[in-house]
DNA sequence: AGTCATATTGAGTGATCGCTCAATGCCCGA
DNA sequence: TCGGGCATTGAGCGATCACTCAATATGACT
């Protein structure tokens, strides 16, 4: 009865993530997106209604993946702890990739939002939270392992261990020198480690 | 001769360093500058070139202040460690003011700019590779006053410095709780002070 | 193979973008 | 008082913006 969709919804959802992490929400017309996704602009629109419903839907995407792969960290066997220093030492060596896609895009959508935008904020705030929240989690698993003192403040470690890894990300964006990067990742990840008992 | 500028090139600036530090060069439009500096399009074109030569000019604005106050640290009496540290406090606790103006407009402008504004990322690399060169005179300050071990690596230190600035005034920007973002702050300032011997 | 329902098309919508310039208004020296 | 010289004006430039819709193409079902 109905004629398939000859586009891959999820290829055309990857290829706008990219575009948009790359180039912003302002930066990033119609034009582009028609580029890049390989479709005309009615079928753009009859797919994802419109430019920032379409942008709501690659950073819900972004996010999934992001706390997911957070998520994985808890389903490692060792111990919570190094795995939150590991994957924090991970973003001191960044594959020599597309540089407009370094800095976390949650944080580069929380910047780029004005007024006229507050929904899209809304929901990049959103997501930073939930995000703070599985860092929460993470931390809690190390206190209920006996890996950090029984009366730390997971709450607050988490918030400092996610300002380091938007910070570290953003100095990666900046094109730091690749041995200072690792430099502060390590110390970032030592700082994680000394909490250790 | 020559008749007066009517408009206060001063004033001028600042308005539109407002407006651009706030909605970031991609979003605001020539007719938000025209409102904000009382200014018809010519008069704008004549004084200023063009809408990206007026951002380069705020942005040197803005990069001038950054320095001057950051410069201030160092002339003042006590221990520029404590300086430092008493620095990064005074970010936790903003006034309650412009929600946009929280960050960096060094790392807005960053995040922002794309492959078509090239000149102005590469300024405000520029700018922030100077903030970070004061920041180390900071800690050279520090070193040479026997505040932190001599082999202490002022570079490297003064990255970390920044790093932590970054994240705490992005903290601020997405509207965190605001005892915790004192929390937060407060524990970047004693990992300052923790270098003291 | 024929029919129908739906997806795609792409020229074109009005609005707004950054920007220009001929006309105007104003200050200053004489 | 007046004329010369410069700053300001604001309508409007072509380009591009996000977006629409009547026409067309195509796959699914009988």
């Amino acid at each position: 009865m109905t004629r398939a969709r000859p586009y891959d919804r999820d290829m055309a959802l990857d290829a706008a993530l990219t575009l948009f992490w790359r180039k912003g929400y302002h930066a990033t017309s119609l034009k582009d997106l028609e580029a890049a996704l390989g479709m005309k602009p009615g079928s753009i629109y009859a797919a994802f209604q419109s430019k920032s419903a379409l942008y709501l839907a690659t950073l819900e995407r972004y996010f999934e993946r992001s706390r997911a792969s957070l998520a994985t960290l808890r389903g490692e066997t060792g111990s919570p702890l190094t795995a939150l220093a590991d994957f924090l030492r991970g973003f001191g060596r960044p594959a020599a990739g597309d540089p407009g896609r370094r800095a976390c895009m949650l944080v580069k959508t929380l910047l780029d939002v004005t007024e006229a935008d507050a929904g899209i904020g809304d929901r990049a705030r959103g997501y930073l939270d939930e995000m703070t929240a599985e860092i929460e989690r993470l931390f809690e698993a190390a206190r209920s392992a006996g890996e950090i003192a029984s009366d730390s403040d997971t709450g607050r470690l988490a918030r400092r261990y996610q300002a380091n890894m938007t910070a570290l990300r953003i100095e990666a964006h900046r094109g730091c020198d690749p041995a200072a990067l690792i430099e502060l990742a390590d110390d970032m990840a030592a700082e994680v480690e000394a909490l250790r008992v």
